[in-house]
DNA sequence: AGCATTTTGAAACATTTAGTTCTAAATTCC
DNA sequence: GGAATTTAGAACTAAATGTTTCAAAATGCT
């Protein structure tokens, strides 16, 4: 086999780095920030104790990785979710589908890192990351918003920016109810009827 | 002063349950469940260490009561805000207004000890709690639509538990955005929004 | 083969934390 | 006023938790 980047010098590693990050994820979300200790960081992401240290650093730096990476993807799906379909029905359907499929899917602990885990975490750093993630979707629905409105597919006076609160404040609570063990068949009607609901004209 | 019960024999305590619980509610809410300590709890709730053991048993068990005792509290202000009002509307405010109130009360850190604290506890007896208060949530929304619709406010088609669900979802989102930070007045404008959104006809 | 380099696993270390115990203090009952 | 009873505060113990150290192992380079 060949190797795109050459080989470093001393005894390979026994693990992978974007896994491993990813295993913290699980960790982090099944157990929260300050429930999971470095033992369970250990053994769920098959990394050892000094390498753990070494790589990735301590507890906080593992978990503000984590969070970067997990919010990267999931913002990047999110935006594929909201701007790859061209009805603004399926875009919202789309966007909301992903935040309860991303909170229920298998293999992790129902929720989500960034809407049921995060926000507890006691650190200033932390903290101004979800602000910026949460302008950050609001920017991104409300963009859909007004590229629907060019398109004439709703009227021009459309409260762009309530009903985007509104669709990111559903997606919260379809997450959460993921989180508190709600199946994921429900959520995903009541996704669409989310979807519908914001869609509704002002009387 | 009279007592109304009698005075127990040996030294009277230096605190009040009830108020200790409340303290250790703030406790809870802002530091969450396995962010805080025996000492941020004997701290916060100005009792001493045996008497707290003495009194309330472990962390575990103050959560509990404190948690019961939140909910109670909480969910009996809920249906006031929901039940007082004549109409449909100013029920639905009140009630977002109410968990927007409470989720950004002052001398307490932002959020809810049900929606964001009490989730990631892992532990059976608080989530077999948390999935009864929301189920008594729900059936209490449901309830004031179907009074809504009894008293002919709403068309008898009215899509309630749809809509009961989006209240929900959408009071779990303004009561996240409080926990991130939010201002309240903001989210106070909001939540007249998302009252007027449920409400929407179907078309 | 031997040396330099990096990772690994076990163990060690220091700190924090949960829970208990012991003594002093405050009160009621006699 | 003194005995009995309950609470409060400080000190203590044992376990857990976060972090580092060290020798051994696995690789590339010469």
């Amino acid at each position: 086999m060949f190797q795109n980047a050459e080989r470093p010098r001393g005894r390979p590693r026994s693990f992978d780095e974007r896994d491993a990050l990813e295993k913290a994820t699980r960790v982090f979300r099944s157990k929260g920030y300050d429930g999971a200790t470095i033992d369970d960081l250990v053994a769920g992401m098959g990394v050892g104790r000094p390498s753990l240290y070494a790589v990735f650093g301590d507890k906080r730096t593992i978990f503000l990785r984590a969070l970067r990476a997990y919010a990267e993807a999931k913002g990047a799906r999110a935006a594929k979710a909201l701007f790859s379909p061209t009805t603004l029905r399926d875009s919202l359907v789309g966007f909301m589908r992903h935040a309860v499929e991303s909170a229920t899917e298998e293999g992790s602990a129902p929720g989500c890192l960034l809407v049921c885990v995060a926000p507890l975490v006691d650190d200033a750093e932390v903290r101004q990351f979800l602000q910026d993630a949460v302008a950050a979707g609001m920017a991104l629905v409300e963009r859909r918003f007004y590229d629907a409105i060019s398109a004439g597919e709703v009227p021009s006076d459309f409260p762009v920016s309530a009903r985007a609160s509104q669709v990111l404040d559903l997606s919260r609570g379809l997450t959460m109810r993921a989180q508190m063990g709600m199946p994921r068949k429900t959520l995903l009607k009541d996704a669409e009827e989310a979807a519908d609901l914001v869609l509704l004209p002002r009387r």
